[in-house]
RNA sequence: CGGGGUGUGGCGCAGUUGAUAGCGCGCUCGGUUUGGGACCGAGAGGUCGAAGGUUUGAGUCCUUUCACCCCGACCA
């Protein structure tokens, strides 16, 4: 992408009226547009980096068997009447509306119901197990307050997965699974670190779900981890009977705030239950689904990744996710633009994502919008450097500098 | 939803006891510049969040309202 074509533009100041610093920084480099409070926009860098995030966690839904499908926004009032959850005094995020002829709807803030009544249309034996549906879906929830720029909106985009199971056997295995591949994308992600599978109140079936909290200064929970053994405690169900169960204790915790970038539920076959979600058996009776619910915020794992990975001038995208993977500065005359160009051209061929800073400005300015917008590598070519056949190459995260040969550079940069 | 705060050119801000609405950045044009956000000159751009009121006169005072931010509550 040629910056000279791309329609948004980086500002020196952030909006006085976002504090976030996930917020401020992704307006200021131009990868989101805040709509309102809540809702934001995703500019062309900025769903290239959404569309890194859903590649990712696309690749691991898949790998375990995930299969992948997209539901509506608009949802019945009768999928959840069903299990009561149409009522705005039990689900109190509801945003709704009416048809023409005042039929009421709903705008989807969960696909829990929706996904199970299209399922059931087409499961019949239990030949036809396990089923496992996932998708990336917009959810609309009306939040009393939004906060934290782009981690706790309206409006935002999740992965939700759902598992379709025919005992507590073939559930506890795709359960398992799906533990190892979520931790897995957040490897990915490069928050795989600091991302702890954390014990948390559970549904009514089981005594805990599991989240994955990512230690953020920028959460909104607390958590007790275990660095040793990888994993955490969340604050809302830390009492003794859980440190006895999971065999810690107290002291051996470590109080930090999180962000929960994915929660997984197993949902026993208490909802199939409220929505009557059968199949047939091997003896030829009915029997209740097992199910099971995953989700990973997609949009909040953006935001965690750049409250987590910046500096004062900036943004620091993993590699994995970066909306391109260089940044290409040329500074000079006739010789040089014609020598960018052509180094361009040759990136794009190798396939290799490249911002190409052909802005007549100055190169102060296209170092500053480099370190902003956060991209892993820049190239530089000069005047100065062709005379000695030399490129510059800048790495964003340790602000490191060398100068190479063309060979030397598309081996760093491949 | 409770508490607190903020709304003035695109963005960041100033605006005194009520009296011609300003600055910086950005933008346009001309020129000089060109390895860390250049400089000079000339311009464009605002019914001061909205509505109502007080007043000879309101960005400024009063009332109502909307939006946004923060803390709390909520978060299946």
């Amino acid at each position: 992408m040629r910056l000279t074509k791309l329609f948004t533009k980086t500002s020196k100041t952030a909006p006085a009226d976002e504090v976030a610093k996930n917020a401020q920084l992704l307006i200021r480099a131009g990868y989101v547009y805040k709509v309102m409070a809540g809702v934001y926009a995703y500019t062309p860098l900025g769903i290239r980096v959404l569309e890194n995030i859903k590649q990712i966690v696309r690749e691991e839904m898949d790998a375990i068997g995930g299969q992948e499908l997209i539901m509506s926004s608009l949802q019945k009032k009768e999928t959840w009447e069903e299990t009561g959850r149409w009522d705005d005094e039990v689900v109190d995020v509801w945003f709704k509306s009416k048809l023409k002829d005042n039929t009421e709807v709903g705008f989807g803030w969960s696909h829990e119901e929706a996904i199970i009544e299209m399922v059931k249309q087409y499961l019949e034996s239990y030949k036809d197990l396990p089923i496992n549906v996932y998708q990336f879906q917009t959810k609309l929830r009306n939040e009393l307050r939004a906060k934290s720029g782009i981690m706790r909106g309206r409006e935002f985009v999740m992965k939700d997965m759902y598992s379709c199971s025919v005992d507590e056997a073939q559930h506890n295995q795709f359960y398992n699974d799906t533990i190892d591949a979520y931790n897995r994308v957040f490897d990915r992600l490069g928050l795989g670190d600091d991302t702890y599978v954390t014990f948390a109140s559970g549904g009514a079936f089981t005594q805990f779900s599991h989240e994955f909290q990512t230690v953020c200064e920028a959460g909104e929970d607390v958590i007790y981890v275990h660095r040793e053994k990888n994993i955490a405690i969340n604050e809302e169900v830390l009492d003794e009977a859980t440190l006895t169960k999971l065999g810690i204790e107290r002291e051996e915790l470590e109080k930090v705030k999180s962000a929960e970038v994915g929660n997984i539920f197993n949902f026993g076959i208490q909802k199939s239950k409220d929505t009557n979600f059968t199949f047939t058996n091997a003896e030829g009776k009915k029997q209740h689904v097992y199910l099971g619910s995953y989700g990973i915020g997609i949009t909040r794992v953006m935001g965690v990744i750049v409250e987590k990975f910046s500096d004062d001038k900036g943004i620091v995208w993993p590699v994995n996710i970066a909306p391109a993977k260089v940044y290409l500065v040329r500074i000079g005359e006739q010789a040089a633009i014609d020598h960018a160009d052509e180094l361009y051209s040759e990136l794009l061929e190798k396939n290799i994502e490249t911002l190409y800073d052909d802005r007549d400005v100055r190169p102060g300015q296209k170092f500053a919008d480099s370190e902003l917008l956060g991209i892993p590598y820049r190239v530089t070519v000069s005047d100065r450097l062709l005379a000695d056949n030399q490129y510059e190459f800048t790495d964003r995260k340790t602000g490191e500098t060398s100068l190479l040969t063309r060979d030397q550079l598309f081996a760093k940069i491949s």
